[in-house]
RNA sequence: CGGGGCGUAGCGCAGUCUGGUUAGCGCGCUUGGUUCGGGACCAAGAGGUCGCCAGUUCAAAUCUGGCCGCCCCGACCA
């Protein structure tokens, strides 16, 4: 076979390139920026939307949608966020073959035209909160491109709410950011730090930004999640008030949040090795293939036992049965470790005989023969514990990775191997952008459990409260 | 936008420097057969405006000019 996959020491962008194209997640697409979401890659983002939906459901959410366009007025209206995004928007001038008499903005984010709705829709207290969110696509012309890490078109969820006081605001985007972290560790076994967004990195147009904050296996980190808590901005800009129970008329505070296709990216980036695309179990649209290996004197007892399997764990997993006669079994067990299933199931002439399958592990390859009695809870088992061997194996990633530096020369040194680096920062804005100047490191969050501790600035020296999260990010 | 690389069959490439028969190779694809416990093998086939436009020349994939597109690395971002 021609087509190999560059190993992750030789080239790791190149690696996740190759994996993305022959796992057959993505293609490029005609138009530049954009690509082509396949069906492999559509049904992790199926499974995502799946989880999290029912997640935000349960704590109160419905789904709604609004639309594409936006009215250049209303992009105009709050000047951060107008500032934060004009520059890479698309908009549209023409329409029905004349020239629109106020241009169109093709939605880099949806603030602006769900609150000029909120403005109609909320009178009183009685009318909040407002717990709305979209799935949907968004523009934002991108200098340069990467497959699921930064297309010029993306598909991710919106949640936008609207809440009478800034504790009930403040505590909603908090709740948002944990069921993000518990969705990133739980079902995609990638662990992240949550924490708090410098001034300098929060949203355009927030108060407050949190982020979930993952490292890649070259070290470099991902923003895999952002909640921000908006404060009166949008509300002041669209003008949304509503009469409280003391009788006052008050602004209404907001919250935005949202995480996007990217995370699939995130998920190559944390699992995959040289052989491609690896899993979660809990995330995977098929968790298990049955691959049947035969002669043509074994040919229908092979078959007929791996229907019968495939029956029974059809009942309780996502399984494929694949009964291809034009491949051979070598080439089916590379193609499906190539798209990352967490378990293969062998079923050769001898384990019929023996009345049992041969699962083999995605991520350690290790072959494991179960009796057909025992396989249901078997495979349950291994399906967990491969979940949990992946998280484990990140965390062990990042642990190995995060340094505490307190040396600005050995902060420098420490990022060139790729690396987390746990640093004291003063606060101020300028000492940021001097280090991301000089070392093309941010502050990816303020990590909600840091430690009390005083110390003084890696940059400039001044005291400092805490440490914050250095490294360089996607 | 700056730097680097590349456009020749569906994919990956050779051929270009030094212009000259029907433009090759590997993989894939089609048909038939044998195979099948880690990317099978044999045989016969199909498939090309050599990125586009001009120019030089008896003759251009090859030389010249312009344009377009893509990938990688930097300034912006989820």
């Amino acid at each position: 076979m021609a087509e190999r996959i560059t190993p992750r020491s030789e080239d790791y962008s190149r690696w996740y390139t190759d994996v993305v194209l022959q796992a057959r997640l993505a293609d490029y697409s005609p138009v530049k920026g954009c690509m082509v979401i396949r069906p492999n890659g559509y049904a992790i983002w199926e499974k995502i939307q799946q989880v999290l939906d029912k997640k935000f459901k349960e704590t109160g959410h419905v789904n709604a949608y609004f639309p594409l366009f936006i009215p250049e007025s209303f992009m105009k209206k709050e000047a951060e966020h107008v500032e934060g995004f004009a520059p890479e928007c698309a908009v549209v001038t023409h329409g029905g073959g004349e020239e629109l008499e106020e241009p169109l903005y093709v939605r880099p984010t949806s603030e602006t035209i769900i609150w000029s709705m909120y403005k109609k829709w909320i009178m009183s207290y009685r009318d909040l909160p407002i717990l709305i969110n979209q799935w949907a696509n968004v523009v934002r012309w991108e200098m340069r491109t990467r497959l699921f890490l930064r297309t010029t078109e993306f598909l991710w969820q919106e949640g936008h709410t609207a809440h009478a006081t800034e504790e009930e605001a403040e505590e909603e985007a908090r709740r948002i950011l944990e069921i993000y972290r518990s969705f990133a560790e739980d079902y995609m076994a990638m662990p992240v730090i949550t924490g708090q967004k410098t001034e300098n990195e929060k949203f355009a147009g927030a108060v407050r930004t949190y982020s979930i904050e993952a490292m890649m296996q070259d070290k470099k980190a991902l923003q895999a999640g952002t909640s921000h808590y908006l404060g009166e901005n949008f509300a002041r800009a669209f003008d949304v008030k509503f009469q409280d129970k003391d009788g006052q008329v008050k602004y209404v505070h907001a919250t935005s949040w949202g995480v996007s296709t990217r995370l699939i990216g995130a998920l190559i980036m944390t699992h995959g090795d040289d052989q491609g695309l690896i899993i979660p179990p809990r995330i995977a649209p098929t968790q298990l293939v049955i691959v049947p290996i035969w002669q043509e004197s074994t040919r229908t007892k092979v078959l007929e036992f791996s229907e019968r399997v495939y029956r029974q764990l059809k009942e309780k997993f996502d399984v494929k049965l694949d009964d291809r006669d034009q491949y051979k079994p070598g080439y089916k067990f590379t193609e499906w470790e190539i798209q990352g299933i967490p378990i293969r199931v062998e079923i050769g002439p001898r384990d019929v005989d023996a009345n049992q399958v041969v699962l083999v592990r995605r991520d350690t390859r290790e072959k494991i023969p179960v009796g057909l009695d025992r396989l249901m809870e078997e495979a349950e088992k291994l399906l967990d514990t491969i979940q949990k061997s992946l998280f484990e194996r990140a965390l062990k990633m990042r642990k190995e990775n995060t340094f505490r530096v307190d040396d600005y020369r050995e902060f420098q040194d420490v990022l060139e191997k790729g690396a987390f680096l746990e640093s004291h920062w003063c606060g101020n804005t300028e000492c940021e952008l001097k280090i991301k100047e000089e070392t093309k490191a941010t502050i990816r969050n303020i990590p909600f459990d840091r430690e009390e501790e005083t110390g003084k600035c890696i940059y400039c020296g001044q005291p400092s409260t805490g440490r914050v999260v250095f490294a360089r990010a996607y």
